[in-house]
RNA sequence: GCCGAAGUAGCUCAGUGGUAGAGCAACGGUUUUGUAAACCGUCGGUCGUCAGUUCAAUCCUGACCUUCGGCUCCA
């Protein structure tokens, strides 16, 4: 086997893979003819583009970006072939010495081979793994996109570099309809949807990461999280309130205040409390709250497990720059649940917990969502709390739990928490960012911690295991996903404002109120535009709220106790009785239905 | 937290070293309307905050606050 074969093997990148990762190394390119002295770290393919590190002399700037790109047009119409081939570790070495090119330097030095491979394409000779294109020419249409600051090697003590992003493409339409895919994502931003749809806001004045909730935002939480607890009731679940402070002694002993505290706002203390240990704390989280209350009385094995669920606002000082919307904020309302068990109940709960989160999952239409289990690492099951056997029974369970989903999974070796094995969800947004909602982890530390005891049935003191979940994760999140899943256009479930009742003219005002009260009567949610407006713009009003039914009534309507039924997807239903909508639309919203 | 960009009326945005505009919204009036924006008028901003430079700062400089993009998809 050659040796170009290896390295080749070691990728196996995709064709538009290999264009794209060959694009970052004209960048490279690129980047050196304007900064001679350059510093390179990596320049992967990435998903629809690519990128490199670069440490530069001075800071780039968006204005940067069309120089790159015209140099980069230039070098790729100058059909330059991309040739490879294999050096020796030390050679490679002493090269990049030479050079100043550190990171080339600590990347061979970590490099386990005897040889390592080297790519040039016209004057840039870099440290590549390989695979390329034959020749610069055949690099499509690229656009660079913007800079960015990245850490060398993602790590926050090492150095800050700047990284490029581009992206490139077979032909000019794969480009455009890409930059078009873009644009329509930041159309459902849930940020700017937030704003649209009269859902929430934030304050300088009240804090960053901080959301305020307009009604309409305040009906769409309450009615995600009526739902979560009926259906985890049905599942269960018994729910429980611990409020929002407590002492710095408890996190003491759940040891959080010594592995998380970079994460809690700062210590309350007044003037009666002498010691640290009294001071208070705002909840960062629940687990010991319900612990404690397990641990105030005593427990028979009998009555496990013993499920307390919550929906409590925790609040968490995460640093500035990872705020996202309602992606990431500093009061979260985590729909937050302990299982306090018998070790041999662990794959009972496990698929409880899995079957649940599905559950809720399909009512909201989510599929584009994967699980990522976590497990942990077979060499190092010293650094684990607990046996073997709980760790295999732990691990097999979950496996178990998601396999028999059917969802897409990932395996994280090594990726467990040193107390146990946890599935999470991971579902994408709008612009293409992943975040947690759902998790389900096993947790062997703090009954250890609390010394939690159960009675079992030999009348002995036994230790339970605890099993911590969330289905929707933090209400805050899951809204800023479920927002951009329906771009807006909720379920008539979840509608804030279910229909909008459109008199034609200020006579119809009386019949509209009629129509409104019979509405309510049934429990939908509905208002009356009484606006001096033309009929037109209240339905473009309407239309743009993503109200999902428009009820215009007029003379016709008044004299045949009827609506006008538009739908938002602009269908036209035409005069329905009153009465006839009340059964259509409560039908629908009881269901969870997606029809209107 | 760090790197870069940005902050002008409720929203979207224009603009200048000599203290600012447009559209939409809001408000007042006219209109009483049949499925995505009626017409006329009025109000509205200590140009993110605090310092500094300057005869003069919204504009230049610094700090802070906030927002946006990013911070291993590893040669």
């Amino acid at each position: 086997m050659s040796g170009k074969v290896e390295i080749e093997e070691a990728v196996n990148y995709t064709p538009l893979q290999r264009m794209r990762h060959s694009a970052a190394h004209v960048m490279a390119e690129a980047v050196q003819e304007i900064f001679p002295d350059a510093r390179f770290a990596i320049g992967p393919a990435i998903e629809d583009g690519f990128y490199y590190d670069f440490d530069l002399p001075r800071a780039l700037t968006p204005d940067d970006l069309p120089d790159i790109e015209q140099r980069m047009r230039r070098i790729i119409a100058g059909n330059h072939p991309f040739t490879g081939e294999r050096w020796p570790r030390e050679k490679a070495l002493e090269y990049f010495q030479k050079k100043d090119q550190e990171y080339k330097v600590e990347l061979i030095e970590n490099l386990p081979d005897a040889e390592v491979g080297m790519y040039q394409q016209s004057k840039f000779l870099d440290l590549c793994r390989g695979q390329h294109v034959d020749n610069t020419s055949e690099i499509g249409p690229i656009k660079l996109m913007r800079v960015a600051g990245a850490y060398w090697r993602g790590d926050e003590h090492r150095p800050m570099l700047q990284r490029i992003y581009g992206t490139a493409w077979f032909t000019q339409e794969e480009l455009d309809q890409y930059l078009w895919r873009l644009e329509e994502a930041q159309k459902r931003d849930h940020r700017k949807l937030g704003r649209e749809l009269k859902l929430f806001t934030f304050s300088d004045d009240v804090s960053a990461g901080v959301p305020l909730f307009y009604p309409r935002g305040e009906m769409l939480r309450h009615l995600m999280e009526n739902y979560v607890r009926d259906t985890q009731e049905r599942y269960g679940y018994q729910h429980v309130w611990t409020s929002h402070i407590g002492k710095v002694r408890l996190y003491k002993t759940s040891k959080h205040w010594y592995t998380y505290r970079e994460n809690m706002f700062p210590i309350m203390k007044g003037e009666q409390e002498t010691s640290e240990d009294d001071a208070f704390i705002l909840k960062p989280m629940n687990c010991p709250h319900h612990i404690t209350l397990f641990k105030s009385q005593m427990h028979s094995y009998r009555e496990l497990p013993i499920r307390y669920a919550e929906f409590a606002t925790l609040y968490r000082y995460e640093k500035t720059g990872t705020l996202t919307g309602l992606a990431r904020v500093r009061s979260l309302t985590q729909d937050d649940a302990h299982v306090f068990m018998r070790p041999d109940q662990i794959q009972e709960e496990f698929n409880n917990a899995v079957n649940l989160t599905a559950e809720v999952f399909s009512t909201y239409g989510l599929s584009d969502y994967y699980v990522r289990l976590s497990l942990r690492d077979p060499k190092k099951k010293e650094d684990y709390v607990g046996g073997d056997e709980v760790w295999d029974e732990a691990e097999s369970s979950l496996r178990s739990a998601v396999e028999g989903r059917h969802i897409t999974y990932e395996l994280g070796i090594g990726e467990a928490a040193f107390y146990g094995p946890k599935v999470d969800f991971m579902v994408r947004d709008a612009l293409g960012r992943e975040w947690q909602c759902a998790t389900v982890q096993l947790d062997l530390n703090q009954p250890m911690n609390f010394e939690l005891e159960y009675i079992g049935e030999d009348g002995q003191p036994h230790r339970p295991v605890m099993i911590h979940r969330a289905v929707t994760g933090s209400t805050e999140r899951f809204m800023a996903m479920i927002i951009e899943h329906f771009a807006g256009a909720f379920p008539v479930w979840l509608s804030p404002v279910q229909a909008m009742i459109i008199p034609i003219a200020d006579r119809h005002q009386d019949y509209a109120y009629k129509v409104l009260e019979q509405l309510k009567a049934a429990g939908i949610r509905a208002e009356v535009d009484i606006r001096s407006e033309r009929m037109n713009a209240k339905i473009r009003d309407a239309q743009l709220q993503k109200i999902p039914y428009m009820l215009v009534v007029g003379d016709k309507e008044a004299a045949a106790e009827a609506v006008s039924v538009r739908l938002r997807t602009n269908v036209d239903l035409k005069s329905i009785a009153v009465k006839d909508l009340i059964e259509r639309v409560t039908g629908i919203a009881r269901s969870k239905s997606f029809e209107l």
